[in-house]
DNA sequence: GGCTGCTATGTTTACGTAAACATTTGATGG
DNA sequence: CCATCAAATGTTTACGTAAACATAGCAGCC
């Protein structure tokens, strides 16, 4: 036996996966044979179908347990053409509200007996967003959910297989897909409504990266409720939703006198803003009331306990999976958006202005 | 055309999901026609083969891109009897940790050619989890990776198909599988030696759940670096992760005079117990030092900002699949634990005890 | 009693790919 | 100039499943 017989060997046994000398699991035919009866009735009776006799049921299904009979899922998706497993494409799992959102989904998903696989796009950069759609094409799904601003989208969807169907999140694209996402004007506003019921005579306002929709949504609608109210907006800060960077912001929104109510874009970024007032003696609520965006599980312990905007993120999740097996079934290119309403939770970071 | 006839046909246009008129998406077949060439040579330059001339080759690549031809996953698997896809099974995502462990396996695997299937289990009783099992039998993975107590896998692991390779992250069963795990005791260790060498005379302990070896064995370590050092451990407080749960506890703990210096097993409970804390007027860090761990990104905002022992989930997660690619081409039971070491952070909520 | 119609089951085939085996082509050397 | 050999390409087959079609058996009916 020389040499180049003995590499095919080893590549044969590595492919096939018996290299261990493993057992293969065993198939239909198997089950079949065991039963004695065809694998047709097999298929039926591990699809459920009528028509089988109770008695043949059982002989099939005692010989299933018997070899430990799985239904092969590549086959089965092969044959049926598809593989009841949908695909979320996201950015890092760093910020809450992905995650959660993330968690949904796989959740409902599961209920419908759809899998969901998992695509991380390290950078948010227009090539990394292409090169995760082309690891999805070659992937084995049926629908993709996208957690991610869709001008990322734009350039890269134009290759996904045509029969994949796309939901987004986190995004104002309705017009050319389906959108699910939370209510980012209807939270802001009431934020705001909230500061400016309290009396104070303008909000000011940490907003989140320039890059990001949700940004821009909640940017948006700050300003539009200050004018509504007949208000000057003041002064934008940014930062990139770390608390880090709203601590950045709050040192410098800590020496404006005038500044007597913040709404920050989310929770981390209200975390910064608060220890900044705090360092610069600048005490919360009673000289500068601080609100928030997101609701994570950590805000009611901040010091003090933050008033802040929930988003019902579970639900986000579960409309999204709704909406992605509608338009697989329907086959039908459904477009819109789909609002996800928020609730104002009031806890003890805001209070009437000073004076 | 009568009743039934009707049904039968929308059943069979469902379940090729040509239901919309759909063009099924090109095989291998069609680009060979395209291309004039066998199927095969299309299967030998997808797969980069050698072999096959420059001017073939281009052939066929330009046939499969005017066709937008991808392959079909689900042959490929079925064919090559492997998925490229590695299972992840783990409770809710709430915890930093588990999200972050995630993330880098999604990435690492993403790296190696590796699709990720999320397998959430809602509540962790061994009924769910079997149920995640079960669900997994079926599923289209080569290999699972276990984010969560093993002796929950204990009662559904037989379960799996016998080829499935299992790694857990989070465990001390390093005797039957192959565990990955942060150095939790290492860790433990370097907080409290922190807090004695600042002079403390001893060191209380927030811990975690009881059902989670994670808090058990922070909490073993830390009853052991005491001993040796010869303090007697206080008595212990425990929590359930939440920042809400140590907060409760702090309230009890803001009421020891005694008490200079306080472990928490992760830094939400750090948080909540500082709350507790600065409500019930002990400064942090002049009367009372406490220090956290996980070193999750809003830790160095807290107030004061957080010491605290830093986990480096990446490589966690990086170790992870290497191990699970490791025992899969190896097709080795290999056993026993990888540590993956700490790094103590050190920021303001720590000093020397007061007088 | 033979025909109709229904139910339970068996047989054939196709899904798309890639290994194994077969054939063609062209170059090299005696 | 033909035998030899290797490289390039083609043909056959099997992976496991399930739809489509085929058949056997049996009850009900005129």
């Amino acid at each position: 036996m020389d040499t180049a017989e003995e590499v095919a060997d080893a590549r044969g046994a590595g492919a096939r996966r018996r290299r261990g000398g493993r057992v293969p699991t065993a198939s239909m035919a198997d089950v079949a044979r065991l039963a004695g009866v065809s694998s047709q009735t097999v298929s039926r009776v591990s699809n459920g179908y009528a028509g089988v006799t109770e008695e043949t049921r059982h002989q099939v299904l005692a010989a299933m347990k018997e070899l430990g009979y799985r239904p092969n899922s590549a086959a089965r998706a092969l044959k049926r053409g598809e593989f009841r497993t949908i695909g979320v494409i996201t950015f890092s799992l760093a910020t809450t509200g992905n995650v959660r959102t993330l968690e949904a989904i796989a959740t409902s998903a599961a209920s419908e007996g759809y899998a969901v696989t998992l695509l991380p796009v390290a950078v948010p950069t227009q090539d990394e967003v292409r090169g995760a759609f082309s690891r999805l094409e070659e992937l084995a799904v049926d629908a993709v959910i996208v957690i991610m601003e869709v001008h990322l989208l734009d350039a890269a969807s134009l290759r996904l297989p045509p029969h994949v169907q796309v939901v987004v999140v986190d995004s104002d694209a309705g017009d050319h897909y389906t959108v699910v996402d939370t209510d980012q004007a209807g939270g802001t506003r009431a934020a705001v409504r909230h500061l400016l019921d309290l009396g104070h005579d303008t909000v000011w306002h940490l907003g989140g990266p320039e890059g990001s929709f949700a940004a821009q949504r909640r940017t948006d609608a700050w300003r539009r409720t200050l004018a509504e109210a007949g208000r000057t907006p003041p002064p934008l800060s940014r930062g990139d939703w770390s608390a880090e960077s709203g601590y950045r912001a709050g040192l410098e929104l800590a020496a404006r006198k005038e500044c007597t109510a913040v709404f920050a874009a989310n929770d981390q970024m209200a975390l910064g803003l608060m220890r900044a007032l705090h360092e610069r003696g600048r005490r919360v609520p009673d000289e500068v009331s601080v609100i928030g965006f997101d609701d994570i599980p950590e805000a009611g312990s901040f010091l003090p306990p933050l008033t802040t905007v929930h988003q019902d993120f579970a639900e986000v999740g579960r409309l999204c999976v709704e909406a992605v097996l509608r338009k697989m079934r329907q086959d039908g290119p459904e477009r819109g958006t789909t609002l996800v309403p928020t609730r104002l939770v009031t806890r003890s970071s805001t209070a009437v202005p000073p004076e």
